[in-house]
Formats: structure tokens, sequence, C-alpha cells
DNA sequence: TATAACGTTGACGTTAACGTAAACTTTAAA
DNA sequence: TTTAAAGTTTACGTTAACGTCAACGTTATA
């Protein structure tokens, strides 16, 4: 199933991308879609690659970070090492996005806590601005 | 207390930034220190402002935005209507950091989860490289 | 007094991630 | 058969967020 293919600018709709990004993507290495004659063909694959590249971006990864990530999906696993480099690097991938979404949810938290400090603060100085009648002195 | 000031210097070896990150900063106006004479001084104030730029960038917020962010913290409440605006500008703020955080928890677990998988791949294909003796066919 | 150590202001350079425009081909419909 | 709709390549432009000089001023200390 899901064997369909996708033309570049169905694509680009779908994600709410433009094809210049796409065709990005593949000048960056991310993406390397079969032709028929000049036309790109996107595959279900394809399209999964894309959709992996999107969120890397909104986890706040390069594209080559993307890239990266993308290539862990499918090991070209010819021998021991090989695959034993790929674990080692997943391994830390996954510690670095551990760290990273820590921070960011210890961030988040702080920030969304003084936000709404900032807005009782406001809240505050309207009331008071209500009571007392004037102050153009 | 914290009554102390700082050199350029000192604040950029704290944050692990350089001195021209800071007078960029500057530049773009998101700081105003004082000076003595040529020499900028900065206050506990310029500080932690200095804090809440770099925790909006590891949030993904570009330096406009925490900016803006900034500005919502040091309110000139000069009359109610203005006082209204940014009251809904912090809760929009709010909204958008919510959604975002949100977004972002869904694809940080996606892709952990994802990346379980490939390092269970790899395994097991190493595993059956250990089992059966050889290959080189 | 000279020579570091730290500060300053330009001003041009760089990188990532695309945008934009020109010139051209292919396919399908009027 | 022309024209419109998608596709292509090539190439230069753009924006954010700094990096990297160069040329200069001000302390302070050897």
């Amino acid at each position: 199933m899901t064997n369909r293919s996708y033309s570049i600018t169905e694509l680009a709709t779908d994600f709410d991308i433009t094809t210049r990004t796409i065709r990005f993507y593949e000048e960056k290495g991310l993406l390397n879609p079969q032709r028929k004659g000049q036309t790109r063909i996107y595959s279900a694959a394809d399209r999964i690659k894309l959709k992996l590249i999107l969120r890397g971006k909104r986890l706040g990864l390069s594209l080559e970070e993307s890239k990266d990530i993308i290539e862990m999906y499918q090991p070209e696993h010819d021998n021991s090492p090989q695959l034993i480099k790929l674990i080692n690097k997943i391994r830390e991938r996954k510690r670095l996005l551990k760290a990273q979404l820590e921070q960011q949810l210890k961030d988040l938290n702080d920030m969304m806590f003084e936000l709404d400090e900032a807005e009782e603060r406001c809240v505050e100085a309207l009331n008071d601005m209500q009571k007392k009648p004037r102050k153009t002195a």
C-alpha cells in the first residue's frame, strides 16, 4: 500500500512549502527522487523523508543534521564495524535530543511563568487605573 | 542586591558568547547599557535581558521576537488602551509558545521512537552476522 | 615610556536556507 | 495549432545572526 507516487507540486502543497524548497533539499543530498525524463517522481519513501526533514526543522535541526538522521533509518549495513558505528551514532543522537528537550522544557516553563507574572502586573495596573479617577496632573 | 555591574567581556565569558554578539544585540535594540566614557557598563537588569535573549534562542525565537518579549516585561503603561493591548499580546505569545512546545514534544517523541526502532534493527542485524559464520560469497 | 590588556567604531565577509527571475521543454486541452 | 499548465536548469538576490579584520583610544604596569 501507499505505493503511489507524487509530483513535486503535489508534495509542495501537501506540506505547505515551495517546489524550490524541495529541489533545494535534493541539491543538498536529502532527497533523490526518480526521474521520468526530466520530471521528478516522488515515492512514498521520498514523502516520508520530506516529513522527517520538516520535523527536524521544527526541532531546530539543520538540514545537515536531518540528513544525518535520515541516513540512520536506511543503514547500508555491509559489515559489523559499520553497524556498531551507526548504533553509537544513533545513541549519541538520542542523548542530544533528550538533553535539548529537557532544556527546552525548562526554558519554556520559565518563560511561561514570567509571562504569567507580567500579565498579572498589567492587569493590576489596569485595575488601579480604574479605581483612581484621574492622574492627568 | 545584585547591584553590581559588568564589563562586556565579563558577560561574554559568563554566557559563553563573544563580545561581538553582545554589541550586535545592542545594535538591534535589545540592549541599552550605560556608558562610562565610551565603555559600556552593564547592569544586573542588562544581564537578565541577555539571559532572556539566549533563552529565546534556545526556544527557536528570532531576535525580533525576543525583543518583543523583553518589552513585555517592562511596560511603559501610560494608559489603559496600551495596557490592554499589551495584555493581549502577552496572551497571544503564551498561546504561540504553548502550541509550539506541544508540537515539539510530539515531534520529539516520534523521533525518539523511530530512533529506538532503528537502533533495534541495527542490533538485530549485528546478532545475525555473529551467528552465521561468513557470507563473503 | 612602551607595551599589554581591554575597550571602541566602522565595514566588509560568511553561512544556511531558501526567494526570485529568466529562459527553456513537455504535455494536455481549446 | 496555439496556448496554458507544470516541469526543468541556471544563476543571482536576500535575510538573520553573527565573524573577522583594521584602526584607533584608554589605562596600568613593568
